[in-house]
DNA sequence: CGCTATATTCCAGTAACTGGAATGTTTGGC
DNA sequence: GCCAAACATTCCAGTTACTGGAATATAGCG
């Protein structure tokens, strides 16, 4: 059994946010100490690690609840897995599609600005107008 | 002078918003009725419509500041406008960056995903190992 | 006058933590 | 055996940019 801080190091998460994952029931030590400290085996690292992991591809705390069923359930079909990284795929797609369409208007602005001593700036006047 | 009712509906924002700015400084009501009522005037919409327009091309509300600092000074250089354009610029590229690798990767895993009713899938032993 | 629409302020919640304070526990050295 | 350092606990506040709702006051119309 670890404490909070050897499992923090050895799942890379700062302390801080593996007691925020216990206070909400995403990765619960498996006990408590007597002096009441929180106390993590292998599972338990093994299932923020993994949480770790699902956050850095971007799913959000809840579906990282999801996935973290679907890890733990060996009736799961990969189906539904499947299923939460599509949806995902597709919020990276829409994301990705308005950063574009900003993207290239901005660019556009920043072209036709002289960006010198004078006022005049067509990024002003588009906002303004 | 429009009540916040009309001036929030004339920049086509949110009355709440229109409140929430004045709340924190970015665009305050030209006066107050007898009353207590926020009245605006056609500078402070035009201000309001700036703000909507800017926070569009995804500037932060402290950017937001900075611009209509920018707009409002007539003794400006664009050069400070485009500065902080190029800013906005180069947030908007590396988001893409990071969108544009988690995406590949994602992609990935899921077109090696089955999706059918076995619990094999390659999606979650990535995400735990 | 009364009804309805609109205004006010203040409080709480969102997402996912992060920082800090006040306090309790464990551990290692001397 | 004691003390200090390191680490743990809980709780509160702050972050971003609003949004929803409650309790209350005002305005405009018939």
């Amino acid at each position: 059994m670890m404490t909070i801080g050897e499992v923090a190091a050895a799942a890379d998460l700062p302390t801080k946010t593996v007691r925020y994952y216990a206070d909400i029931g995403l990765v619960t030590p498996g006990g408590r100490s007597e002096a009441g400290y929180r106390l993590y085996g292998t599972d338990e690292l093994a299932r923020l690690v993994f949480v770790r992991r699902a956050r850095s591809f971007g799913f959000s705390v809840d579906a990282c609840r999801d996935l973290l069923g679907l890890y733990g359930n060996r009736a799961r079909s990969s189906r539904d897995v499947k299923a939460l990284a599509l949806e995902r795929l597709a919020e990276i797609d829409a994301r990705m599609a308005e950063l574009e369409a900003l993207r290239a208007e901005l660019a556009r602005l920043a072209t036709a600005c002289q960006g010198d001593d004078r006022p005049d700036c067509p990024i002003l006047e588009t906002l303004a107008t």
